[in-house]
DNA sequence: CATGAATGAGTATTCATTCAT
DNA sequence: AATGAATGAATACTCATTCAT
């Protein structure tokens, strides 16, 4: 059960990542987070060690979130082809619901001096566990957990980053296609 | 009167990627930027007319370069899969080369407020006129240029992101060949 | 929590007012102002919203002081040539005992930007009740509010401002008497 | 004859004013001057030795200026009413004409670090030889030259400055006719 | 004479953080 | 636990002035 304090500390990360979309990494001031949350300036150091520590603190509980999501998606019983469907739509959907988490986390993981609070690799271990199984049993083809990664997340982003482009159902289909034809045997 | 001195202000673009690459975008100040340049910061306001200004300038100037940098690595008589090696490499190689660059472009990239200077697909216009006419002749096949962009670069960028987990050679023989395998009919 | 410190605010108006009268409108800069009144520019921040808040708050504050200092020299049951006596001797004495904060409000009245922020004729409006009353009554003369301002309160000024030639006392018994001839019916 | 350096003095003086107007006596930077006069801010030095000279030079001669067009509406043939009477709306037309200029200098006057540049007393001393002559001659009433100056200037200043209450030409007439009053025998 | 480039010192304002309540 | 006050150091930017041409 979600106790007060717990809510207050939510807020703050959640204006943080508000902020953050609204004005840029820069833009978000300790006081303006505090602010937007309805707190003190000085509440956020009880939570907080310092903004840095917000900062990471956020960046590694929402980056494991959208491959949390992925995981809620996909089915162990789920064809090859299926199982590839519900990771590029899975993870687009995610980008779209949670719009201001992941631009917070594109950011943050695209910074140098925050880049090292997270491993995009073992964000999705459970994931490539799956994978591993499937490529075991010859319903995917074999490949580096590197090149998987990148070929099945990058894309996907990039399209979530460039959304504006156009409506996004038919490049989807054939993402998911080209995925297919990719890795299925 | 003195004379515009360009090369100064190259140094002020320059100072100010090493200091973003070292200490992200929130630690590149103006005063910073113009020590590093060995300048005085009123010099950085002759050459530019605001720090976004700077920014976006650069942004612009450097989301350019890598493509110009591929334009040279290809040529129009290559075959269709010596093209996607020569792009998959030829962009690796680049970010190798200019790290810095590449990593002040991916943070402007994908920061909200400085994003909308560029529009990625206008960068790669000319490589993909290149592409068009492998497609109209069969030795490639044929999807919308937002997946072509997404499938080519953006997982190259992804390793390159991630260069220090493993040696970089095996996966982009690998990378080369899937991409290949996905693109060539 | 630390509680707000009025005296505090007072000493930055109190500040401000002194570097104005010693280095004009020009020199009173925020820096400066704080280290004046001993505190922090931030401080500053807390008690107003930028510089020209506190420039302006001072203004209308202190260019109403001026009439309520001379609403305590006069009293209703005083005749007409006392009233005038009392208003002129009662204003010099003011600018007098009040240099800084005469000289500060009359920069301000003559500075464009700060000018609108005050409207002269609505200070001294207790005073003119009270002189409506005696030119009800016919103890003094009729003439626009506009030229009783420009008689009355002018000229003390503007001998204020040019106070060093030549003592005060003569001059204001003349111009108390040229005064009451030209008021009194 | 105007030389065509004279005419580059003449432009740098007018774009001060100017912008002092617009901007008060802070915003007129001697780069804001020298855009707004068309020449580069080195220039200006060619022919004031700092801001401060600038600002100087250009109040003694602005501040000699009104008086000097005063004595071009005056005739030693007038009466003395006719002489009160052109001296009033004569000063008030030239703060109508000369809005910009006047403003310029009604602010230095009461700046305490420039007003020590110019001695009010002495720019008026052309008119008080003719005044001095009326009283001789009976056909003013004598008074102090300061008390002179302070009922017959200050007053119609004040109008000046609050010109935009009301209709000024009533202002004018009634104000003419007080000082009259005030000042024939 | 005239210029635009250059700058150290300054501007107003905000920062991340701590203090006292 | 929570707060708003307080701040030294930083922010982006401008200043008056000088330099080299």
């Amino acid at each position: 059960m979600r106790t007060r304090d717990y809510d207050k500390q939510q807020r703050i990360k959640e204006a943080m990542v508000h902020l953050i979309l609204r004005e840029g990494i820069n833009g978000a001031s300790v006081s303006k987070i505090a602010r937007e949350a309805g707190v003190s300036p000085a509440t956020i150091y009880i939570y907080y060690e310092s903004k840095e520590d917000l900062l990471s603190a956020a960046f590694r509980e929402y980056a494991h979130q959208s491959y949390q999501y992925l995981g809620r998606q996909i089915r162990p019983g789920m064809g090859a082809a299926e199982l590839i469907e519900a990771i590029v739509r899975g993870y687009y959907a995610y980008t779209v619901e949670h719009e201001e988490i992941f631009s917070f986390v594109e950011q943050c993981a695209h910074c140098p001096t925050l880049a090292e609070y997270v491993s995009q690799q073992e964000c999705c271990c459970g994931i490539f566990d799956l994978m591993h199984q499937y490529q075991a049993r010859g319903l995917l083809r074999r490949c580096s957990d590197a090149n998987l990664a990148a070929v099945l997340f990058a894309p996907v982003r990039f399209l979530a980053m460039n959304r504006k482009s156009g409506p996004a159902e038919p490049q989807l289909r054939e993402l998911v296609a080209m995925l297919q034809r990719l890795l299925l045997p």
